[in-house]
DNA sequence: TAACTATATATTGTCGACAATCACGCAAAG
DNA sequence: CTTTGCGTGATTGTCGACAATATATAGTTA
């Protein structure tokens, strides 16, 4: 997932990227690129480099002559950020079923009961990082490149964006924990048409609890 | 799919493109940018542009302090594709047949009759634009935004690639021109399940040409 | 002879400057 | 009063040169 930032334009790269997801750049801001050299202490070259990939992971937005500007962030884009990711963890999911080693679906119940006992205590940690933990080890155990690729220099991001900035730092703890173990145990039955239905289900119900949030947040 | 080229970068990113595309910059090759500075006659700062939104997409690889070489083209690679695209074209016709306009529908179906009539005489023409076109209209027909950033950004060019490079300029026309009709008769009827369904059948059955015909060669 | 080191070369990463293009404001005409 | 055209200012696109890093070669030693 994250991975390492060799060059001044990789960890450049990384820190605007990190601001733009934490709103510290706000959503439809325009990045100057003589603005953000000053910034941010490089040449124009390294900042150019830099938004070109948050280009690439559709992060910003560039027109030529023009300049790039953060994404709009309208909630149907985080709706059909998680449409999309369906269709993707689903048939992880279940390639993960197929494709996953015994060493990996016996470290990725591990976690989970590591996830157990931190629910019990301080239930915030899980949120983040377990969730991501889980659905990173899964995706990775489908052994497709593509979906890999696709998924982690893509979607990831953007759903991170997406999540801070409309305000969606949401419960669904518990709920959300249950659902992975049945998921997990699937996986280690190797009964991927199962894990794929109950994958589908678990981001679908993530969706469905954004969605209610976002009509409660236009009510009231 | 194609968009409007402005700056050089663009010009020459798509270029460079086609080029590693159609296999004159063969698989594997290392991406020279004083070579191809010369070649293409602009500059390094140009030339380096293009190398990356290449990146971008995943038709080359870069390592930083190193450079970038076309990817290696694995025959499981292109089984890969078939299978995100399976998964992703899926909830395209699905959305489709739900969000397509009257209009964009009566337009689909003007595209399958001209390509009746293209059958009939040299059945080359439909394989590579028409299949395309059709695929085209489903995915825009989708309405959502990540799912054809995600498509045309970069898969689609993959798709291309590993068909010419790994010499499958298939068959498979009026099997697959039936199917097309099946499908696009689901979306006109607004029967998104049935369209899935479909689609993802008709995209199964193309990577199972795929699969045959990669066996026939390592035996041939 | 094989392996390790050091140098040399070529390539990538970074920089500052120049050229091309666009956005904004103002003026003038309908 | 609105609209069209121009000019100014700033930003992006492009270029060539320099610095940092990796690869290849040659030399040395066990």
């Amino acid at each position: 997932m994250t991975f390492e930032a060799i060059t001044n334009a990789d960890k450049t790269f990384v820190q605007i990227r990190s601001d733009i997801i934490a709103g510290r750049i706000e959503s439809g801001a325009k990045l100057s690129e003589p603005e953000l050299s000053t910034k941010y202490g490089v040449s124009r070259a390294v900042i150019r480099e830099a938004i070109n990939r948050l280009a690439a992971c559709h992060i910003v937005e560039r027109k030529a002559n023009v300049g790039a500007r953060v994404v709009a962030l309208s909630p149907e884009g985080l709706i059909q950020l998680y449409q999309v990711r369906e269709a993707l963890e689903g048939m992880a999911a279940r390639l993960a079923a197929e494709n996953m080693s015994a060493d990996e679906v016996a470290q990725l119940q591990d976690l989970l009961v590591s996830h157990k006992s931190s629910i019990a205590g301080s239930e915030s940690y899980y949120q983040e990082a377990g969730d991501v933990d889980f659905h990173y080890r899964i995706i990775m155990g489908s052994k497709n490149e593509q979906l890999i690729n696709v998924l982690f220099n893509g979607l990831y991001h953007l759903v991170r964006m997406y999540r801070v900035q409309l305000g969606m730092a949401g419960p669904r703890v518990t709920k959300a924990f249950d659902e992975h173990l049945h998921i997990a145990t699937a996986i280690a039955n190797r009964d991927g048409e199962l894990a794929e239905i109950l994958m589908r289900r678990h981001i679908h119900y993530s969706k469905n609890t954004i969605e209610s949030l976002l009509n409660n947040e236009l009510k009231g």
